[in-house]
DNA sequence: ACCCGATACCTTGATCTTCTACACGTAATC
DNA sequence: GATTACGTGTAGAAGATCAAGGTATCGGGT
């Protein structure tokens, strides 16, 4: 099997993601996948299976809210908006993602010294 | 309100920093948790019901190899060592790595356009 | 000499969260 | 009727954390 150089998403950032295209204005699961894909170009890939169980989980826990209207393509669609708590939300988890990313950095970049 | 800053490892992610630790040289668990989190400044901390399940994982995948030996204070420790697909797997966690984080801060610091 | 607590070091099991695969649906357009 | 747009649901695996327990060495006090 020909390996596929995917790039998987560490549990927990899928969320970080949805929220901040979410961020941007209404827009649909279909959408947000597309978007993903598109600003990463293609290097994230969110698959539907994935997708929709995180858009119920954010909207479970009062940091989305959806509502359904026709898309542009004349068919219904469950538009999401951020809450307030998802806005807040969003700002922790950004800060919580550069303190993350800084972190590991550090010690990608630090050689082995350090047991003291 | 300082909310307990404490920074959770998303999955994967801790294969990585063990990885790279062991990489500098033979460490047994215990130290590899204290150098993760010195060399963070204790943003990264490792609890040891994530560390060792971790390190048998990567020693049953050939990652990584272990020796009993005394340590430092007497008393006996599994030192590891990388083998070399576990130098490969570092290579590979290693760039794939920041493939992602630039893709994720790719969408952090887009704004909302680009449905398309 | 003995007990005690602290530190160094390892193990295991239960539980939870989240990603994935797979599969099944409907609706509009050409 | 095929293709795209859009959604739902379930089953499963993997990994992280918690919680608890277990052993060895050392230092101090008595």
């Amino acid at each position: 099997m020909p390996e596929t150089p995917r790039t998987d998403l560490p549990q927990g950032t899928l969320d970080l993601l949805v929220l901040r295209v979410v961020a941007g204005g209404p827009v649909h699961g279909y959408g947000i996948a597309q978007r993903i894909r598109r600003i990463s170009h293609d290097v994230l890939r969110v698959p539907q299976g994935s997708l929709y169980p995180a858009l119920h989980r954010l909207e479970n826990r009062k940091l989305l809210v959806a509502e359904w209207k026709p898309s542009d393509t004349g068919r219904g669609a469950r538009f999401y908006r951020l809450t307030p708590q998802g806005r807040a939300r969003l700002k922790a988890q950004t800060e919580s993602w550069s303190r993350l990313t800084e972190a590991v950095g550090l010690i990608l970049r630090t050689s082995g010294e350090g047991t003291r």
